[in-house]
DNA sequence: CGAATAGTGTCTATCAGACAGTATGAA
DNA sequence: TTCATACTGTCTGATAGACACTATTCG
């Protein structure tokens, strides 16, 4: 990390190497003297609207992919921020929240981007961050003419509709209440890149999100980010059943929850009505204080082809062998 | 992501929005508008070593931390690699290993770390990788004065002798057999900050990918990267207690290895010797072409705290809240 | 031979999933 | 009253872990 290496920096004051004070090393120090390149962070936020995940987006007002949406971001101010503090400023900026909101939205890095090229106007490297939030008032946009906007996700990886025009979330037919909100890409787990066009390596960058995502609900209690304060079990098998793309069986989901310790804990209160057409008011829960769940919740099996290859986060790739696709 | 923001870039082409053709676009643009910092990567590179987990780490020799052991890395060739090939780079000129042994190093990447004041020189960004190798030769050094080794990594975590000198491997009492080779940091699962003196920020990437090590091989197949194309049931459990730093039921190790398809496969052949005081000769087994583990080897539950907070892979916060000891 | 080791069989507690059943409350 | 719904009980198959046992081979 850093710049430990005998290349450009140290070689810069080779012959000086019995010189033991730092402090005087750093003040004859040429930062300049090192290759630099821009740095950005850039977001993909979730939440759900409707029982639909959906993924704050903003589009693009010049070239390059001029009209394209993309993933909400800017440059890290060097020196002064911190990577996470990055990435928490831009969201903030772009979705207008107040601390208050902010504080219930769960921020974590993803990974980092730099291959050449995936900017047409010069390097950039960006970390990508993954933030899961309850449901959000209408994204603002940043201030000027940008327009940012919660997109279904679905409408990124079901690659029909997805051409013909990519307007906000008001233009287009709303799935507010499309039935049951499990559905992101038809359920088979093979990410696929996302179809909507998204700017430079945005589509990736998704998908990879979206795997994330998928995994950390498994081993961790963060489905509760995307709810309010106090949920109900149903709720959160919602939470679940859209993030998966499948449905879960209600009374083993149920039982599950409660028996994982730390995962809810009672608020001894009950919902305000029952379900839409009868039933039991269901009894409300709020998020417990276990940050990993033991044991985890596994996505049902999917259907796997002889070879399993499903889900996987992160990228890996061997060494300088074309393996996997991934050139070296 | 990239640099699609409305700040520095898209507003020196304002008044030219009009502008469809790209090509012009970027024919007249300014690379130079644009913030830029320092980008490198930095390879945690874990192998085993006469049954203990050894890291790879250079001596610095110039200033800052001169004389303190670093991650190995350097800087990203802006606009000429990926972050990836950077890393790959990277460890093999550290490494002096040919294309062949490379071949069978699994390489990831771990996460990005900026925050400000990391390097005192100037700001810089470093994109960490883990990467699993089998035994390799002594590490060769850069070609210049600085001196690389393999430094176990328990001499990181384990507080007490750290202090004294942190010699390359040869200088120090070598724990090539010290009975079994598990205990890494004696078992407990918190990640406690290294306490041989690494440069910079490096003892928080060690502790990272080491919690990633320890995760990654639970469902994966990537303990085998650790060994030789050929290996018995045996080492593969070995490569598993060195990690985890606890021992594990040889039976029953054994018939859950076998019992995960694609995890192993074997090859018919069995050990030139059995054990070393006797015994069957073990079958022999290859990696098999599964990705993933189905069902996965979950480590041995550690003594949980009533509200478990054991493992965790990357870094997470809630933003704006300083939840969790993460300054926002 | 004696002892250590590779590998297997068996038992038990736990867990996921399927299914059924009960009580509640909106229409 | 009807019926969808929240929640619980029960059964079955899979799995993890503990223990015991057999077979092999080095010293």
């Amino acid at each position: 990390m850093t710049a430990h290496h005998r290349r450009s920096a140290d070689s810069a004051t080779a012959g000086d190497s019995a010189a033991r004070d730092e402090a005087a090393f750093l003040a004859a120090y040429d930062p300049h003297a090192f290759p630099a390149m821009a740095v950005t962070v850039d977001i993909v936020a979730l939440t759900l609207r409707g029982g639909a995940l959906h993924i704050l987006l903003v589009e693009r007002g010049g070239p390059p992919f001029q009209g394209a949406w993309a993933l909400p971001g800017g440059f890290v101010r060097a020196g002064q921020e911190s990577l996470d503090e990055a990435a928490a400023r831009e969201l903030a900026e772009e979705t207008g929240l107040d601390a208050a909101l902010l504080e219930r939205v769960h921020l974590e890095q993803l990974g980092s981007y730099g291959d050449p090229g995936r900017d047409p106007r010069m390097p950039v490297v960006t970390v990508a961050y993954l933030a899961f939030a309850p449901d959000l008032p209408e994204a603002r946009g940043g201030g000027d003419a940008s327009a940012a906007a919660w997109v279904p996700v679905a409408d990124l990886e079901s690659g029909a509709e997805a051409e013909r025009g990519a307007e906000p979330d008001a233009a287009r037919p709303r799935p507010q209440e499309q039935g049951p909100g499990y559905g992101i890409d038809g359920g088979d787990s093979v990410p696929r890149p996302a179809s909507l066009p998204l700017a430079f390596d945005h589509p990736r960058i998704v998908a990879d999100a979206l795997d994330r995502a998928r995994a950390k609900i498994e081993y961790t209690p963060l489905a509760t980010a995307f709810l309010a304060e106090e949920f109900t079990i149903v709720e959160l098998r919602g939470v679940y059943e859209s993030i998966w793309g499948s449905p879960l069986h209600a009374g083993n989901f149920h039982r599950k929850v409660l028996s994982v310790p730390g995962f809810v804990e009672p608020t001894g209160t009950t919902a305000a009505r029952g379900g839409a057409r009868g039933g039991p008011r269901a009894r409300l829960y709020r998020a417990g204080a276990a940050r990993l769940l033991h044991p985890a919740l596994l996505r049902p099996a999917a259907p796997q082809s002889a070879t399993s290859e499903p889900r996987d986060t992160g990228k890996s790739k061997k060494v300088s062998g074309n393996v996997s696709g991934v050139k070296v």
